[in-house]
RNA sequence: UGGGGUAUGGGGUAAUUGGCAGCCCAGCGGAUUCUGGUUCCGUUAGUCUAGGUUCGAGUCCUAGUACCCCAACCA
């Protein structure tokens, strides 16, 4: 064991491992279903999957619950192997469900024989109005009792493809007036004749994900199946499929936790497809989506997001965390590592009253002053500069500590310059600002000792580039170091654009050619 | 309407299982600082309600209240 952490979950491990229930195994899985894009939900449940079994020193799988054909592609299966990998964690062994397409028929077939199971020729309408509802008890089927030879036959020719798509289903025979609803002789298989993205035409007969799911985990050996809390009625079920098959280790456990909710996100897989679908977005990984690939294009290091599921812990208690909380863990990450450039986003002209015609002078400025290692970069000033407008108030405010009339502030790494005075338009608004700087403080330091309130981004008109392709291609390769996206922003339509010009709060430091890198914060969040 | 689950500062999450209610985010105050960033120090604020057991209750008992999940041939 590596870690102590506590939570639930632990606990009950810990116990299984001291009544020596699975001889000290611990296995676990992540088994989402290939029919979309994992989000920073996912994340959560990866992991509280990976980080419980590896701290017992057990396994963790990834298996694709692929047991709908309708919805799943191999698109899907492809971006969460990738992005599992991005999060850090490297399954033991990738499965499918549809692995076991076979295995679970065989199984099938035990619980027909031995009267457990049977071929219903109704409905899904009439089935779930027999269903009765809360408080209401259900009523039994008419085809409740058929012989297990029967509905041997049956099931078999299920399989074989002699019946159109929802003329039978197999049902469990459980207890029609059972108190939880999911004991009503839940369905196990319907008949489906659509293509299956691995198992292409070989079946018609695909289970739900209550027949498949807990055979699924005995198959693979798996001893604790964790999911998420909506799954808590379903568990009796879990338990009595796998109390009545042969199964090859020991009953697996299910436990349940709340699932990882933020506040200003949507994390429900259909509302994201349709942002996709109808075109809100360029794609799943738009940085605007809270998809780990947006997110990861928005420039969240994979380790932030790791720490945050971790420190947010693990509960039954539904609850839904900040979105300033996860950016606290971002800012932490990347403040550390990201390299600082000035920027301005809503630039103000400066001009350098007594700066020599034409001069321009090079400063070396250091990349990132957490980390000195980090190297330098050449920024060019000139007389004529771009402030940001919020840094200068004509007539200042109480506690403004930056440029105003007569004020001194020093231009990072640069010069302490003097307000000396402004230009308006016919309107009123200020278009410029002079100052005249000192040459005796170059670098931004005085050598008479003289402090300054407030030192500020700047940006040389002449040098600057444009903020908006520089920032979101740099915050991409600040997350992932080597690479670019290669498209910057010109490549995403109008509105994002502009969305990133005026919610990238970019904590900035620092403009220089072609540069961005810390930001506070950046996206789009309904 | 029946069953199941959950309640700890503004948002989250701990408490050696009956023994000083701790930590993170946010807020506030201060120090440092060539980023109004970072870092450091300090600080505000909490056990759903009402009873009960106990020397002692977030934890145990009783009765309430609020919220979440379940009546797909989705997962």
């Amino acid at each position: 064991m590596t870690e102590a952490a506590n939570d639930f979950i632990r606990d009950a491990v810990r116990r299984d491992n001291e009544q020596g229930t699975y001889r000290g195994r611990v296995q676990t899985r992540f088994p989402p279903e290939p029919n979309g894009y994992l989000h920073i939900g996912h994340a959560k449940a990866i992991v509280t999957d990976f980080s419980v079994a590896l701290d017992f020193d057990g396994t963790c799988n990834l298996r694709f619950d692929d047991t709908n054909p309708d919805t799943e592609e191999t698109e899907y299966v492809d971006a969460i192997v990738s992005d599992i990998a991005w999060l850090g964690y490297e399954p033991a062994a990738i499965f499918y469900a549809s692995d076991y397409f076979e295995k679970l028929y065989e199984w099938a077939e035990v619980l027909v024989r031995e009267g457990l199971a049977y071929v219903d020729d109704q409905d899904g309408d009439t089935i779930s109005a027999q269903r009765g509802g809360y408080g209401r008890p259900g009523v039994e089927s008419p085809y409740r009792d058929r012989s297990p030879a029967e509905n041997l036959d049956l099931l078999r020719r299920m399989r074989a493809g002699e019946f159109p798509d929802g003329s039978r289903v197999l049902r469990a025979k459980v207890d029609m007036q059972h108190e939880n609803m999911q004991m009503r002789d839940p369905v196990m298989y319907r008949i489906r004749h659509s293509p299956h993205h691995r198992t292409g035409d070989a079946w018609c007969l695909y289970p739900t994900y209550d027949w498949a799911h807990g055979q699924s985990d005995a198959i693979e050996g798996v001893t604790h199946s964790l999911c998420t809390l909506e799954f808590d009625s379903h568990r009796v079920l879990y338990d009595w499929f796998l109390d009545h098959l042969p199964l090859p280790y020991d009953q697996p456990r299910q436990i349940e936790f709340a699932r990882l909710e933020l506040t200003h996100t949507v994390t429900s897989k259909r509302r994201l497809r349709s942002l996709v679908d109808d075109g809100v977005v360029d794609g799943w990984d738009d940085p605007r989506m809270p998809t780990l690939q947006g997110l990861r294009r928005r420039g969240y290091p994979a380790e932030a997001i790791v720490a945050f599921c971790r420190d947010v812990g693990t509960t039954r208690t539904n609850s839904r965390q900040s979105i300033e909380n996860l950016e606290a863990y971002v800012r932490r990450a990347l403040n550390l590592t990201a390299q600082r450039r000035m920027a301005v986003l809503r630039p103000l002209k400066v001009v350098v009253t007594n700066w020599p015609e034409g001069q321009v002078d090079t400063f070396e400025v250091a990349n990132n002053p957490e980390d000195p290692s980090d190297g330098v970069r050449q920024v060019a000033f000139t007389g004529e500069l771009w402030i940001e407008a919020d840094d200068f108030a004509e007539v200042p405010p109480p506690k403004f500590f930056r440029l105003s009339p007569g004020v001194e502030v020093r231009l990072r790494g640069a010069y302490l310059v003097r307000c000396t005075g402004v230009v308006k338009d016919e309107a009123g608004e200020i278009v410029q600002v002079d100052v005249t700087y000192d040459p005796e403080t170059r670098g931004g330091s005085a050598p008479d000792g003289r402090k300054v309130r407030s030192t500020m981004h700047w940006v040389s008109a002449a040098h600057a580039v444009d903020l908006e392709v520089a920032l979101y291609d740099r915050l991409f390769s600040a997350a992932n170091p080597g690479e670019r996206t290669g498209e910057p922003l010109d490549d995403l339509n109008p509105d994002s654009r502009e969305l990133v010009a005026a919610k990238g709060e970019a904590a900035l430091a620092a403009t220089a050619p072609g540069e961005v890198v810390q930001f506070e914060r950046l996206g789009y969040f309904a």
